[in-house]
DNA sequence: GGGCAGCGGTCGACAATGTCGAACGGTGGC
DNA sequence: GCCACCGTTCGACATTGTCGACCGCTGCCC
């Protein structure tokens, strides 16, 4: 069997690199990064920008991602079964809880939104779709550590606030407790003053394949002993069986 | 000058096609599009697969998007600068109107919205972002038009309502109307009950590089005479100043 | 003001890769 | 049950992508 085509793995590392931090990179930079000669990396970078998915800019020769890209990301959420076949119960969830809700999968060691719904009295909306959240430190993402056994587990587990399970043992026993009452949550694990609550989105044969959930401030989604309030638990476990329900029909 | 590398150009050909129509297609259906035997298509796909910017449905054995492709969607509005200018002002058109905004670019022959706020009551809320407009039959389209000659007007002006301008002549007065009055409008062109209203986005030296409108229902966008109300055209020409100048600030 | 380091970029030799035709097993429709 | 068409595999080889050497430019430092 012949191996994958290494201008292309290329290429996408390229795109990936420029997914990272500043967003803007010299081709020097670019080459280094990715253990390219220069030649090499300009090659690619100049096709990508004939295919407008890196666009340089005039003043600094820098690159960044280019606009088609935006597009492409959008085409994946419109086609994407789980999405659509959730939104409905998402916005429903969000109605009823009055929080924010989003729904995320796993992708690339992190959980990706493919929804979010904004609280309704929000005017401060920012785009949450195509984030990608810790899996260790967010109720989403214990849900998909929970019950999918293929994804790794000995990766180093970031501390992000004084909250933040570093232990991998810790972690797991509170998989274990996932597994058992069905939801997970995290409070201010991830964020200061933050907390979430979800609950696993499963497909035929009870596979998990992603997870709906509802996150906002501690002091609304958790009572003041920073357990999450039972009511919105009931709610994000009753939407994530109507999802399950909806993409086994 | 060597050529692009073609390897990297079907590719980036791949995915667009993955993103159009149904979103899904079989590796036949790919290579007959793209004029290539069945045996290069695969060894793209199963490379692109690889690297998680398509995906391979297991029950049909169908191709579609891959999840990387929403995380490089978002960076790519995470380091927009147009749009992280923006923001703040578009918030504020849409909390002063009360009605959608959008900020849009051109990309590929038509409008890229990289922003969208929503009506604040409402609750059905759809991803505006990353969408593509057409350019002859929204007002953020005839700003984009008007404003750069480089854009191609030879495309064929497709018919979308009864409303649609689809006489070259027709739109090139319309388009010599905008630049005279710095703002572009339309009612019922693009969708049965609908309008919009938009003003350019400038950067240094007067190039546009964008518009910034609102959209809506013709009665709240327009009087009964389907012209566009004086105070909503008011409130969207100030944002288009407050962020052209943001952006050369 | 000059020199130097490092930038983005170009070009062409050639080694390595990507191409693609032929063949395969599987599946669905008639 | 047969056939057409699917996705997939494989290997010969022609073509392409790689990359070292070199370029002009710019900014910084002495």
């Amino acid at each position: 069997m012949p191996g994958p085509i290494q201008s292309i793995e290329r290429a996408a590392a390229m795109l990936r690199l420029l997914a990272r931090g500043s967003g803007q990179y010299g081709l020097a930079e670019i080459a280094a990064s990715l253990g390219l000669p220069k030649g090499t990396a300009h090659g690619i970078l100049r096709t990508l920008q004939r295919v407008e998915f890196v666009e340089q800019d005039q003043e600094s020769g820098r690159y960044r991602l280019g606009a088609a890209l935006l597009h492409l990301g959008t085409s994946y959420l419109d086609a994407n079964e789980l999405r659509s076949r959730s939104l409905n119960w998402a916005d429903a969830l969000a109605a009823r809880s009055g929080q924010e809700v989003r729904i995320g999968v796993h992708h690339d060691g992190a959980v990706l939104v493919v929804h979010h719904v904004f609280r309704p009295d929000d005017t401060m909306q920012t785009l949450g779709v195509g984030a990608m959240l810790p899996l260790h430190a967010t109720a989403f993402g214990k849900v998909l550590l929970a019950y999918d056994a293929s994804l790794s587990r000995d990766r180093e587990l970031t501390s992000l606030t004084r909250r933040t399970i570093v232990s991998p043992q810790a972690l797991e026993r509170v998989l274990t407790q996932v597994r058992a009452s069905g939801w997970a949550s995290e409070a201010e694990e991830c964020m200061p003053g933050e907390a979430s609550i979800a609950a696993p989105i499963r497909a035929f044969g009870g596979l998990v394949v992603g997870a709906i959930g509802v996150s906002g401030a501690v002091d609304r989604i958790c009572d003041p002993a920073s357990r999450p309030k039972p009511s919105l638990v009931s709610q994000v476990a009753s939407a994530a069986e109507a999802v399950s329900r909806a993409l086994t029909d």
